[in-house]
This record gives C-alpha cells, sequence and structure tokens, in this order.
DNA sequence: CCCAGACTGACCGACGGTCGGTCAACAGAA
DNA sequence: TTCTGTTGACCGACCGTCGGTCAGTCTGGG
C-alpha cells in the first residue's frame, strides 16, 4: 500500500480524534484497535509506535477530554469578583449546559456508556474528572469559608465528597432517562433525587439552607423524551 | 477423557467457587475461562450448559457473594431492641470486622482489585452491594428519624448517599494502603479523611454532632504494614 | 428401551500485541 | 554536489489467547 507519512503530532491527533469518536459509539471494550487503524488508514504497527497498549490509548484519549473542560472552567474558578457561592453554582451548572447543547449527541452516547462492557471508560473517566476536579472545588470552598457560607475544617476532603454525591446524582440521573420511557412518576423522581441530592450537598457543606442551587430540575425534565 | 456425571447444583457451585477464587486470585479480565474448567476439570460445553456468557457467571459470582453477607446482616436490622444509632455503627463494623478477619485474604486481593482490568468486577460489586443494601439501611434510618437522632425527607436517597460516601472512603483508604509503605504521614491522612468522610455522613444524616462513630481510626491503622 | 439433558472437545473468528523489515528525510563527510 | 550512514515513521504478516459454538456422545430415571 501507498506510504503516507505526516508529522508525528498530526498523526497522533489523528489516532486520539479516531479513537474518541469510537469510543463514544461503541464504548471502549466493543471498539478494536483494527477500528482506529481502518479508520483513518494506517497499520497497527504504526499505532503502536505512537501507543503502547489500548490502556495507554484510553488514557490519553481521556486526558484530551479533560483538558478540555478544566481549561473553559479555570478561569471562572480565578474570577475575584463571583462569590464562591456563585462559582460553585457555575461550576456545576458549566458541565450541564455543555451536556445540553450537545443533547442529540449525549443521548446517543447513554446508551453506550452504562454498558456492563464500558465499565473501564466509564470508571477511568469518574475517577479521572474527580482528580483533576477537586483542587478548583477546593478553592471555591476556601473561599466560601472565608466568606462564611460554608463550614470545614478539610475543605479537600469535602470536595471530594461534594463531587462523589454530583457524580452519583449524574449517574441516577442517567438511568432514570434511559429507562424513563417505562415510568409516568419519572419527573417526580427526578425532582426528588435532585432535591435530596442537592440538600446532601449543603449540609456537608454547611452551607445555609436553599443557598445551594447547583441542578436545575426543569432542565432535566427536558431530557425525558 | 471419562465422563463424569454430578447434580446440577453440585456442578453449578464447583464452577461458581473455582470462579470466584479465580476472580479474587487474578481479577475478573485476567481470569479465563480455561482457568476455571481446567481448575475443576470439565469441558468447555459444559461451562456454557450452565453459564450463557462469562459476564452471565460474574454476575451470578458477585450475588452469591452478597448474598452471605446480607443474611449476616438481616437478623441485626430486624431486631427490635437495639437503637438506630447502635444499628448503624454495626451496618459498617460489620463489614470492616468481616475485612479485618479476613486481612491476610484482603491484602492479597487488594493489588488486584484496583487494577484496571478489573474494572468491571469493581463496579458491578459496588453498584450491586449499594443496591442490595439500600432498603436496609433506609430502614435503619427511618427508625432513626422515629428516634429523634436523624432527621431527613427522603431516607432512602440519604441512604444511597450515605453509602456511597462510606464506599468512596474505602476507596480511598484501600488506595492509601496499597501505596502506604511509600509515606510516613499515612496515619495522619487516613486519620483525617475517616474524620472528615464520617462528619459528612453525620451532616447528610442531620445526626447530633459525634454521634456517628462508624469506622475505626485504630482499626484501620494496623492495616498499614 | 428411550430420551432429556449433562457432558465433551474440536473448532471458529476476533482481538491485542509483536516483529522484521521498508523507505524517505536528513546530516555530514568527501 | 554527491555519496553514505542514521533515524524514526510506517507497514502488514503473523502469533497466542480468548470467548463462544456446535455436532455429537453418554447415561440415569421413567
Amino acid at each position: 500500500m501507498t506510504r503516507i507519512v505526516k508529522e508525528p503530532d498530526v498523526r497522533r491527533s489523528e489516532i486520539l480524534d479516531a479513537a474518541q469518536k469510537f469510543f463514544y459509539q461503541k464504548g471502549y471494550e466493543q471498539t478494536s484497535i483494527q477500528d482506529i487503524i481502518s479508520d483513518i488508514g494506517i497499520a497497527k504497527g504504526t499505532f503502536y509506535h505512537y501507543f503502547s497498549s489500548k490502556l495507554d490509548l484510553l488514557d490519553a484519549v481521556i486526558e484530551g477530554m479533560l483538558e478540555k473542560i478544566l481549561q473553559s472552567l479555570e478561569p471562572m474558578v480565578e474570577d475575584g469578583e463571583l462569590l464562591a457561592l456563585e462559582k460553585f453554582e457555575r461550576f456545576f451548572n458549566h458541565i450541564a449546559n455543555w451536556k445540553t447543547e450537545n443533547r442529540a449527541f449525549f443521548l446517543g452516547i447513554l446508551n453506550t456508556w452504562y454498558k456492563d462492557k464500558n465499565a473501564i471508560f466509564r470508571q477511568k473517566v469518574m475517577t479521572a474528572s474527580a482528580e483533576k476536579t477537586v483542587p478548583a472545588l477546593t478553592r471555591i470552598i476556601e473561599q466560601g469559608i472565608a466568606e462564611g457560607v460554608f463550614a470545614t475544617e478539610c475543605p479537600t476532603e469535602v470536595a471530594e465528597i461534594v463531587l462523589q454525591i454530583g457524580q452519583s446524582l449524574s449517574n441516577t440521573l442517567a438511568k432514570i432517562i434511559l429507562n424513563g420511557a417505562q415510568y409516568d412518576d419519572s419527573r417526580a423522581v427526578i425532582k426528588r433525587k435532585i432535591t435530596a441530592y442537592q440538600y446532601a450537598i449543603e449540609r456537608v457543606l454547611n452551607a445555609p439552607p436553599g443557598s445551594v442551587k447547583i441542578f436545575d430540575v426543569d432542565l432535566m425534565y427536558r431530557w425525558l423524551d
């Protein structure tokens, strides 16, 4: 076959982009390296010239995904004008909005995402995003303590727990949406879950009752179709 | 080869037991069906006579694991004498003690358990144990509300969150133990994590400060060797 | 005697990963 | 300028392993 040489950075990005596409489409396990190299037209050996293993590729893909989100989050966290509660709200809304903007895309992903076989991908993304996000959230919490709206002696640990609760809520809601068509009371369930989880976050932060408004119930309703 | 016929239940248990053994030893992904059938001396076809797939086997193994624990937990939950706070404490200590009793066994598992490749197993056990445990914990929380020590309008959701925080703490501690030898301040970190996570659970339950004593710091120290 | 169903193991396709080798670009010596 | 050695991007046949299939064999209870 004709031999095509490209800049290593370009090649690497090609592989990464194709991989990300397939991981979203079919999940990590279900995507074969053959899928990726056929798609962009390179040989098996070329792939292994850039990545030492399939797991290595997965790590690189996830790193790339998170880098984008973190960069878009950073200026808001560093903003000197915003109050901690506002930052806290935007922090979570940022992700929710991003998901909503790519609604069709995410609905397509949802099924793949929660397949048993996709556990590695799901789990890696969750722990990686938690790890990468904790420092920023910790700073927001510390600011909140200084402003007197939060109260904790362990901001980092509270950040970990808050993120955990948030992820847990996301998972719960996602599963409701997946089975949503089956039940009439989906709306009620969603509302109760959001209220309860949000309240729990408030409690963990020792924030004044009703001060934490992180999740938009109406926004979530719109996913039920 | 000589043909050996056994009672279906016996055969099934044989497979289940061997599978569990290997899953603990090598993890789910790293265990091949060949490993299992070689160990107990049956043919490939026999395996697929009892289980439709490797994933089906995994589900069965996990179900078996959880059934044992839940059964040993049930009488305590139903006990009419115990206070909710006592039940709550025992609920979590039961698991911690079980792990401590099988210390050597668990230390051996730890490495396997947190391997990337073992994500499916880990994740399935965690979600399954959460799902199976929520009802019992919900009842304890409801009892606590009746006794005036807890306060929530959504006991089930709080149960979910509490378990989530507990699992999160377990994971954090396990990772500290795994890398424990590297750091001097492991003890301090463990203490801070336990304190913070336990306090968070207290807050979520709206329990009186210091009333929830779920995790034993000294017990955890002993894992550092 | 017969047959449901427990049991067998050769076989299959797909997959992750390896390896010997090709070839263009380039640097520096002649 | 021309020759030559080195580098590293690229190629694809090949390998071992794995989950899963299937046509067929054996056997105990009715």
